[in-house]
RNA sequence: GAGAGCGUAGCUCAGCUGGCAGAGCAGUGGACUGUGGAUCCACGGGUCGCGGGUUCGACUCCCGUCGCUCUCCCCA
């Protein structure tokens, strides 16, 4: 055991992992410049009322796993959980709505809970996240989607995309107690949590996943039958428009989310392998308001990077390495050979190493490389070098002038 | 917050009902100082997670502790 070691739940990537990391990274944000998101740089650290006030105070992510630390002054600040409370904090504070007429914002960076680590879960983890601000239209929703499929599709993951709608300000207090009172019948089937939650979140019972609460909740009213003209019409236009687009996806009357600023759609990729969510997401139309800005619908979702590299098998193979490899008093000369390959653009490794030339074409296949450049007295005194193919052993003479 | 499993070389792991700490891979060196890949030979490497207990003797048994992994809760 080293005598240090990198706190729990905190994790070092290196090589293959680090690269897989980087390939997803770069995937999910060559797709948001497709569809024209800008990217927002948010810092990791805000007030701690702010994920109080939009993430909902009775939320576990709230109440238990936020890092929570007070600054000299004694104000309480937190790492984030996760990046839409920044978001729209940024996008009031910088009156972004005053700008254009809707604004479509990513970010990605780490986030921050303190709970158990197990597979997919870290107290670090990485998400990239976009928000479109400004648009109650479904068609919105329809395209941050279709996005999340494509997104899932290029990476070559299996999951499915399970989309549901909880409704608004209007419709959901109905079905609230329509919910409850239901509840209150099948009381004796309840897991302790859920009586728990019977009251306070009742919503939240309908994805619990103890047998007993399924059972309980089979027969329950379900939110899309409550839904009002307005919720109505938007989740029916949103499957519309995700049927022409053929996006695959699975309606969850059970689909909560966990969050309490969601209104109207809500959905989540589930991984058919492993069973987790690899990106969620869902519209808030009130919180831009609740945070102190003018009333402002919303959509968003977040891709949790660390599960979704996870799940790559492969990733694109590399430019082909050169490792040129001096022999005898030549570095110099070597130096410049180095030089000019890689103004060619050309991926180049110079052996560090001092040794003969068996030694160094040892390291060459070591490092995986493609090409060895063989350089020794004859080379530099006949102004070329010797290019050998370390798959084939085809080597040839190349003539190399310095450029001055 | 609740539960389970595991900690022995850089890595993967053996090590029996207590009796000298092991293998494979990796690494380093070498007949070969201008030719590599699964050729051969040699070598280095350990607080057996840590602390205590039982014992003539503990990697092994017991207690505690720390760490890792996984599951539940919840979530990306």
């Amino acid at each position: 055991m080293p005598e240090f070691q990198s706190v729990r739940g905190f994790h070092d990537l290196i090589g293959e992992e680090a690269k897989k990391f980087r390939a997803v990274c770069d995937l999910i944000k060559r797709k948001l410049a497709l569809y024209n998101f800008e990217e927002i740089v948010l810092p990791v650290v805000e007030f701690l009322e702010v994920f109080q006030r939009s993430i909902g105070e009775a939320t576990d992510i709230v109440q238990k796993e936020m890092f929570a630390f007070q600054d000299k002054k004694g104000r309480w600040l937190a790492l984030r959980p996760e990046g839409t409370a920044g978001a729209v904090r940024a996008y009031v504070q910088n009156r972004l709505y005053a700008i254009k007429p809707y604004a479509k914002l990513f970010y990605e960076g780490p986030m921050f809970r303190h709970e158990r680590p197990q597979a997919g879960r870290y107290r670090q983890f990485h998400q990239i996240g976009a928000e479109v601000f400004g648009s109650i239209e479904p068609v919105v929703d329809a395209e941050v989607i279709h996005l999340v499929h494509e997104i899932l599709s290029e990476l070559n993951l299996k999951a499915v995309i399970e989309i549901n709608s909880i409704g608004c300000k209007v419709c959901r207090p109905d079905y609230r107690e329509a919910l409850k009172q239901h509840l209150n019948k099948v009381e004796g089937q309840l897991c302790e949590v859920c009586l728990d939650r019977k009251d306070r979140n009742p919503l939240r019972v309908l994805d619990c996943k103890v047998p007993t609460c399924k059972e309980a909740v089979r027969d329950a009213p379900k939110m899309v039958d409550f839904l009002c003209n307005e919720c109505r019409e938007h989740y029916s236009k949103l499957k519309e428009y995700l049927t022409a687009l053929s996006v695959p996806f699975q309606e969850n009357p059970h689909l909560v989310r966990g969050l309490d600023y969601y209104t109207k759609t809500v959905f989540e990729a589930v991984s058919t392998e492993l069973g987790i969510t690899l990106i969620a997401g869902g519209r808030y139309d009130y919180l831009v308001e609740e945070l102190g800005g003018p009333p402002t619908p919303a959509i968003g979702f977040a891709a949790g990077v660390e599960r979704l590299y996870m799940l790559l098998k492969e990733i694109q193979p590399e430019e082909p390495l050169y490792m040129v490899i001096p022999f005898g008093d030549v570095v110099d000369y070597a130096l410049l050979v180095v030089k000019a390959l890689r103004s060619e653009g050309k991926r180049v490794e110079l052996s560090y190493k001092r040794a003969g030339l068996k030694k160094q074409l040892e390291l060459a296949n070591k490092l995986g490389c493609r090409y060895a450049v063989l350089i020794g007295e004859e080379e530099k005194e006949g102004g070329f070098y010797t290019l050998k193919d370390m798959e084939t052993g085809q080597q040839v003479r190349v003539e190399f002038t310095p450029a001055l």
